[in-house]
RNA sequence: GGAAUGGUAGUUCAAUGGUAGAAUGCGUGCUUGUCGGGCAUGUGGUUGCGGGUUCGAGUCCCGUCCAUUCCGCCA
């Protein structure tokens, strides 16, 4: 070993002790006569003290050292006349007499500190700089102890860690596929998969019972703050369970989790249909710490001769505490806001409740203090409040308030990173109406099982019959979802065929599940976690890329390494395949 | 595929259509208790790229590229 101590280790109680630390150059303070160094590793900072009136060497390498170099230092641990108590090492430094660079550094192009002036785009570029600083390597120690407690909470319960493979096969359902040619096979392609789903019920088939594994997926879709094109899961499945078995295994994680990580003890989670979801929050993730529940108004509202709430399909408002006092310039800026393309209202009408009792909307041409009245009564509004009213055809309206919703907690701080909302949805719909293709999808995917009271609706109205599948939403964030599969032949063929497929598409893409479900294939589910996200919300951030180490930018590239790129013709040759571009 | 915002010194940002600046970094000198060191001084620019309007463009217009966020998409 080059050290005998580490950056962060060394104390009050070492005095006296000679050391030798190793570690990079944070900040160099030349007074003149004598010359502090911050030395810094993983672990922490410690300060070197030289006297470079003495010692003409020393004050040489010391002059040389610039920031990033990576150096070896030698001295006694002395205790500080002036200690700095913001750090743990803060009341030492080491009385350096010899200090050898041990590498060079280049200026870095931006500072490695806790508060960077880097951009994102820079610090992208140099991750290995930016894997430095202090938040960013939190974030991954971070990451780390939820593996291992994961992995440890499951292992208790014997769930068993197996590894599915990487190359697997491309399937037209779900997300698109990341592909690999064959160059063994000229013509054919592998695909990456999008989780390993039929490979954990495989496992079920063959009586693993309880599986775990925390694995890579890969979607090649649209990227965003939370998505990344290759991401983590947290994948589990097990036989002879129903889905009360599931969730009450996985809520236990999750507590497991915040209780070990974050010494955050959680009450039992909430449970709500995704009808309920949808028509009191307009989102199958609902943030429920902000309150603010819909109100549906269609009975107060109709018969007025106001044409936009007659004529609407769904008249549904919220009421915003303590925000009556908003100016008109501040509600048609909301307004504004709600038109914009990505939300597509037409308008808002709203209703302030005043503090002195007075009730004044923007529709009293049509509305009467008695109809005031009763709105206030059906929002539970009290003065100070403000009602703000949206109305058309349910599913657009429901989808734009739920947006304004979470806008107006936004704006009131309502979305606190150290307060966790978590609750389970239950009860998806199976089936989703597609307008593209113009036919059903399946809503989670092909294999989730119908509730079996619900079976007989799929040849009438294949819309409503409802899953046996579930999600875990913290903070307005999906975590986790799963379902109880199908684990009969029949009823899958009978899936397949609702979905569209021929019998023959249905043997080609999925005919050794189905064929494995013919030799005794248990009753099984399973769920599966975002692990990144699970570790972007106990890190207080809203973007995964800071607990991933190398993460992709919105455009799917590394700017690192800068990738994707081309490949050589004589690559390209050799896999018997050739671009258009 | 679409929308919004941005691109100016190494970095983060400012700049009525009229001489491109600040902070920080970096260099040099001085400074014995700093820890956001202090003082002095210096260095630093193809204003993303290509067109256009104008006497004159960082600024206005068109196109393009890149980045960030969002919509669509993500079983």
């Amino acid at each position: 070993m080059l050290r005998t101590h580490t950056c962060g280790e060394l104390t009050i109680s070492d005095l006296g002790q000679t050391v030798t630390l190793c570690g990079w150059v944070q900040k160099s303070r030349d007074l003149g006569g004598m010359t502090f160094i911050d030395v810094r590793d993983r672990y922490g900072l410690t300060q070197l003290v030289l006297n470079t009136d003495t010692d003409a060497t020393l004050r040489e390498t010391a002059r040389s050292l610039g920031r990033e170099f990576v150096i070896k230092a030698t001295g006694q641990v002395q205790e500080r006349t002036s200690k700095n108590l913001k750090i743990p090492t803060g009341e030492i430094e080491i009385v350096a007499t010899d200090i050898e660079i041990l590498n060079a550094a280049k200026i870095p192009p931006f500072l490695i500190e806790d508060e960077t002036d880097g951009g994102e785009e820079l610090r992208a570029k140099f991750r290995y700089l930016d894997l430095r600083r202090n938040p960013i390597r939190n974030n991954l120690m971070l990451r780390h102890k939820m593996a291992q407690e994961v992995r440890k909470y499951l292992d208790g319960l014997n769930f068993i860690e197996v590894e599915t493979p990487v190359l697997i096969k491309s399937t037209p359902e779900g997300a698109r596929d990341f592909v690999v040619p064959s160059r063994m096979n000229p013509g054919e392609f592998y695909a990456l998969p999008q989780s390993p789903q039929t490979f954990k019920q495989l496992l079920m088939v063959s009586g693993f019972d309880r599986y775990f594994q925390i694995v890579k997926c890969f979607r090649d879709e649209d990227l965003r703050a939370d998505r990344q094109p290759e991401f983590t899961q947290i994948d589990c499945e097990m036989a002879f369970i129903t889905q009360e078995d599931i969730l009450h295994i996985f809520e236990g994680l999750t507590r497991h989790l915040f209780k070990t990580v974050k010494g955050i003890h959680l009450d039992k989670f909430p449970r709500m249909d995704y009808a309920d979801a949808m028509r009191l929050y307009g989102s199958d993730k609902p943030d429920i710490r902000l309150g603010m529940e819909f109100v549906e108004l269609n009975d107060l509202t109709k018969g007025k001769n106001f044409g936009i709430f007659d004529n609407a399909e769904l008249v549904v408002g919220i009421n915003v505490k303590g925000c009556a006092e908003y100016t008109r310039k501040q509600i048609d800026e909301l307004t504004e806001w709600l038109k914009r393309p990505q939300i597509g209202a037409t308008g808002m009408i709203y209703c302030r409740y005043g503090s002195d009792g007075t009730l004044k909307s923007s529709v009293d041409k049509f509305y009467g203090e008695d109809d005031l009245t009763n709105w206030a009564a059906a929002f539970n509004a009290e003065p100070g409040d403000l009602m703000l009213i949206l109305a058309g055809k349910t599913d657009k309206v429901r989808k734009q308030l739920g947006e304004l919703r979470l806008e107006m907690g936004a704006r009131l701080s309502l979305r606190d990173k150290n307060t966790f909302a978590p609750l389970w949805v239950i009860d998806f719909p199976l089936l989703e109406w597609d307008e593209e293709t113009g036919r059903y999808h399946a809503m989670h995917h092909p294999f989730t099982s119908p509730k079996p009271e619900d079976i007989a609706l799929l040849d009438t109205a294949p819309g409503e019959v409802r899953a046996n599948a579930y999600d875990m939403v913290i903070n307005g964030v999906e975590i986790g979802g799963g379902s109880i599969r199908i684990h009969d032949r029949a009823l899958q063929s009978l899936m397949f065929k609702h979905l569209g497929f021929t019998q023959q598409e249905a043997q080609k893409q999925f005919g050794f599940l189905m064929d494995a479900f013919e030799y005794g294939a248990p009753p099984h589910g399973g769920i599966a976690f975002g692990f990144d996200r699970l570790c972007s919300i106990f890190a207080g951030l809203d973007s995964i890329r800071d607990v991933i180490a190398f993460p992709k930018n919105n455009s799917g590239r590394d700017l690192m390494i800068d990738t994707p790129s081309t490949i050589a013709k004589s690559q390209m040759n050799e896999l018997k395949i050739r671009t258009t571009v």
